[in-house]
DNA sequence: GCTGTTAACCTCA
DNA sequence: ATGAGGTTAACAG
C-alpha cells in the first residue's frame, strides 16, 4: 500500500466505470491488434549512454518537423505502434516507443521546465519508523478536484501543464485509455531510485492499466513476483527485467498489479536524469 | 486485539 | 557494483 497516493473527490461521479473500463477495453483490443510477442527479458542495450538505435528504427515516426498538429509526431490509428508483449505468470505488460529521440528531447526539456516538484514534508516518507528523503523527487497532477492523501492530510492535485496534457493524450491516442491523473518521478542520477511496491491502492481501479512514459536516461524497470521475494523462495519465478528508453511508454495491465512488485534499483553508472510519467484513473469517492 | 504491510536505508556476500 | 536480507513501529483491515 502506497501511503502517498489515497485518493479521495469531492463528489461520487464514476458510476458508470466499469462500462467505460469495458469500452476502452475494446478500444485498445483493436488499436493493438499486430502485438509482437516477443520472450520477457531485458529490453534493449545494457549501456544506455549510447543512443539505442536499434529499437528506435523500428518505429515509424510521422513528419516530426511539423509542430502545427499535434497528432503528426505520433503513429497513427491505422498506422499502430509495434507493441511488444511482455507476458509472465499473472504479469501483462505492453511496451512500445511513443516518440521520436528529436520529440522526446522536446518534452524532456519542457518537463524540466514545467513541473513543480514537492519538498519538506512532502519529500520525506517514514519507513520502518523512521523518516527518509525520497531519493527521488515527486509531483503529482491531475483533473480538477482530484484529492491524493499524504501521511493523512489531503492535498489537491496541481492541475495539467500543458506538456502534460500533451503526453496524456497522446497515451490516450495509442491506447485507447484515459486518464485523470499523472505521477511525476524525476531520478536525477543513478542513485536515484525508488523500491520494490506495487501499484495497489484501492482507489485505483485495477482493471484499468497504468501507463508509464519514460523521458531522459534509460533505467532498468525490474518486475518480481510476489511470491518469490524474501525468505519464501520454493516458488521460484525469475524477475522480469526491462530497461525504459526515452520516449518508452510501457501498459501494465490487469493483474499485473495484484501479483507483481516493481522497482527502479541503483544503477551508479547512470549519470543523467530520468523524468517518468505514470497516467492512472483514480475512482473518485465520496468521502471527503 | 491480532496480523500483515511498509514507494526507506543499511550491511554484507 | 549489485542484490538479498534485516530492519522497526505505526497503522489499516
Amino acid at each position: 500500500m502506497c501511503p502517498f497516493l489515497l485518493f479521495s473527490s469531492c463528489n461520487a461521479v464514476l458510476r458508470d466505470i466499469h462500462l467505460y473500463c469495458c469500452v476502452h477495453f475494446f478500444l485498445a483490443v483493436f488499436q493493438m491488434d499486430p502485438f509482437v510477442r516477443q520472450p520477457k527479458g531485458m529490453i534493449g542495450k545494457e549501456d544506455s549512454d549510447e543512443e539505442n538505435e536499434n529499437p528506435r528504427k523500428k518505429f515509424k515516426v510521422l513528419d516530426e518537423g511539423n509542430e502545427e498538429d499535434e497528432g503528426s509526431i505520433m503513429v497513427e490509428f491505422s498506422d499502430p505502434l509495434p507493441w511488444q508483449k511482455i507476458e509472465a505468470e499473472g504479469l501483462d505488460c505492453d511496451y512500445a516507443l511513443l516518440f521520436s529521440r528529436q520529440k522526446a528531447d522536446e518534452l524532456f526539456k519542457q518537463l524540466e521546465e514545467e513541473v513543480q516538484y514537492f519538498t519538506g514534508e512532502k519529500a520525506k516518507v517514514q519507513v520502518f519508523g523512521k523518516f527518509h528523503d525520497i531519493p527521488r523527487k515527486q509531483a503529482t497532477y491531475g483533473d480538477p478536484g482530484l484529492m491524493y492523501s499524504f501521511s493523512g492530510v489531503y492535498h489537491l492535485a496541481r492541475p495539467w501543464t500543458p506538456t502534460l496534457e500533451y503526453v496524456r493524450d497522446a497515451v490516450t491516442r495509442a491506447t485507447g485509455y484515459t486518464f485523470n491523473f499523472v505521477l511525476v518521478n524525476r531520478y536525477k542520477d543513478g542513485r536515484d531510485h525508488i523500491g520494490e511496491h506495487r501499484d495497489d491502492e484501492k482507489e485505483l481501479d485495477p482493471n484499468c492499466p497504468i501507463a508509464s512514459v519514460s523521458f531522459g536516461a534509460a533505467r532498468d524497470f525490474v518486475f518480481r513476483h510476489r511470491e518469490s521475494r524474501g525468505q519464501r523462495t520454493h516458488c521460484r519465478i525469475d524477475p522480469v527485467k526491462l530497461e525504459l528508453t526515452h520516449g518508452s511508454l510501457l501498459l501494465m495491465n490487469y493483474p499485473t498489479n495484484t501479483y507483481w512488485y516493481h522497482s527502479v534499483p541503483v544503477r551508479r553508472r547512470v549519470l543523467a536524469p530520468r523524468i517518468n510519467l505514470t497516467f492512472r484513473r483514480i475512482i473518485m469517492n465520496s468521502k471527503h
